[in-house]
DNA sequence: GTTAGCACTCGAACTTTTTGAGTGCTAATC
DNA sequence: GATTAGCACTCAAAAAGTTCGAGTGCTAAC
């Protein structure tokens, strides 16, 4: 596995890769002398590339093409050949001007980031809400509608609200809702989340609950309004990737979109990189997920307080520009955390 | 303008179109004295055609090919000649099926509801949230999560919460914000949104505010609250007119992506609808929207209470099977009426 | 080790041919 | 007079055939 590659193979993958991501054509030995000032003739490149294709870095779509990189040499371009420049000034500045977004919700931020990603990147951009179970509890209201419908509404220190229609099996004052929220406030002040539900099934399973039918109906209530937790996931600049030629094909197209239609699949990946943190980079067929196939990830972990973490990044073909990429979803997660930190 | 067609026409205008919706190919005589039984002679019914094509009622894309029906003939078949059937039992099942959405909040009810129509009409679902300004005030809150953050919380009367992450200037005690909450609960009881929103102003112009600082903090406060009013839309099976041969080619697919992802001529077109209420039907270029060339869009209104009006409906290709779709969306909007009543 | 030279390969692009669904018109038929 | 059979004509799409050229691998010379 540990392939030794000369100095001038390295410079000749490079060659392959770079000119790969900017065409999407097979490339030839040709093509390559001309463009990157090697002072080699195509010959010796193309002995050279008889080579790499040997190892498994390249292979031609037929006897009679260029060559494309594998991807084991995206893959080895990544780790150890491709620089990661800083990011331009431009860039920078449109990232930050457009990460002005006060007074939104966090639902409304974490979407508009999405969009910035993929604009900035041209590619997909996605952003994965923190879960909701790593959360501090803040506090809880029940907002009475009508005789037998409550809004729950669930608070977290981070600013995140989730809300819940409850129907009641029978009326419940507002005074006994403002009760039963107090109640609870108090007794799960300064949980997590995940520690919150612990707390509420063991609450409700206790002696003194359970001759007392108010309070196993404030259990039962808050029960309800924590049980989802899906975590969001915000997906956005589909239409970009319909202009990569790798996907000019319909049927290719068709199963991409069904795909991140149902995100389950997605989520698996995105919260993978999730325990990992700073930048993470999927290739293909390396997550074994069949369906990547022919695309990359670029994650990065960002913050919504100290102990809430996310994940963004920017799904585009494994043709990816790589060195424009990274930057942006890097510079992007940590412009979010600090926009996003709990003061 | 008042076309005097004979029945024979209309059966054979019928027939084209509907060959035409299940095959997408143009259509020609001998396949209609086929597939249909009319007991004519591909001659005759040829003769016909050419007067149908003389009233700009049918098109050939070339001499020797059959011939397409016109936005015109949709309209006609639409408006007089389609018999809107009642919804098959299995689609009724499903539908009401799916529609056991308790407990969850009315946007997630409204996504769940796009997804039913994309589904079950194999187009494209698209549900329009009501106008805010509609909605009943019920009540509104401010939660303090840190020195200078505050979360406003406003809840309509069915259901809807609006929230919004404000930074105040300098601190201000939950007492205080508690307090606001209550005096401003008071004032706006009762008013819709629209309402509220000029109330806020007229009282921030008044005297007594002027002098009461915690006042006139509290009406900015849930000034900024109510700004806000982008009616939501969801729009959900993208992928599903992927599957339309009409769209087989990627250079018109990414025009129609781009266009739904900024989703404002869809509000435009949407909100068309609303005031009419009742079934609609959108037929291409009718909507001098250039870019709905192609498509149509079938609509219906529906309610969320007393006031407040959506509209929910489903998008094609013009070339649909009305018949189907027509039952599909009034029954939907029907049923999630229902569901979302105020009891 | 590098390079020039050359025969060979094979997809892409362009042409040509074939095919067949469809038309419009005219004259016969009901 | 409406309907239909018959026939010449049209034209896109599919199939078959060409040409073209970028690219390869190999060998022999530098």
């Amino acid at each position: 596995m540990e392939e030794q590659l000369s100095e001038r193979s390295k410079r000749i993958l490079e060659a392959v890769i770079e000119d790969y991501i900017a065409t999407a054509e097979p490339v030839g030995s040709r093509t390559i002398t001309r463009s990157h000032a090697l002072a080699l003739s195509p010959a010796t490149v193309r002995n050279v590339m008889s080579d790499l294709e040997e190892m498994g870095l390249l292979t031609s779509p037929h006897t009679s093409a260029g060559r494309i990189p594998t991807d084991k040499a995206y893959r080895l371009y990544v780790n150890s050949i491709l620089e990661v420049k800083n990011l331009a000034r431009d860039n920078r500045e449109e990232i930050r001007r457009r990460c002005r977004m006060a007074g939104k919700d966090l639902a409304e931020v974490l979407k508009e980031t999405s969009r910035l990603l993929s604009s900035t990147s041209s590619y997909m951009g996605v952003v994965m809400a923190p879960h909701l179970g790593a959360n501090v509890f803040h506090q809880m209201e029940f907002v009475k509608l009508s005789s037998r419908r409550v809004l729950a509404i669930l608070v977290s220190q981070n600013g995140t609200v989730q809300n819940r229609l409850l129907e009641t099996g029978e009326e419940i004052a507002q005074e006994d809702l403002v009760r039963m929220a107090n109640y609870l406030n108090g007794m799960l002040q300064g949980l997590t989340i995940a520690q919150v539900r612990e707390r509420l099934l063991s609450e409700m399973q206790s002696e003194k609950v359970r001759y007392d039918t108010m309070m196993a109906r404030a259990l039962t209530l808050s029960q309800q309004t924590i049980q989802a937790d899906g975590a969001e996931i915000f997906l956005e600049g589909q239409a970009n990737i319909l202009e990569q030629p790798e996907f000019a094909d319909t049927a290719k197209m068709r199963e991409i979109f069904r795909t991140f239609e149902k995100k389950s699949m997605l989520l698996d990946l995105l919260d993978r990189s999730l325990s990992a943190g700073g930048v993470q980079i999927f290739i293909g067929s390396e997550s074994n997920l069949l369906k990547m196939e022919g695309m990359s990830l670029v994650t990065s972990t960002y913050m919504t307080g100290k102990d809430t973490v996310g994940v963004l990044g920017v799904i585009g073909p494994t043709r990816m520009g790589y060195g424009r990429v990274i930057p942006i979803v890097d510079y992007t997660a940590k412009l979010i955390s600090r926009l996003l930190e709990v003061e």
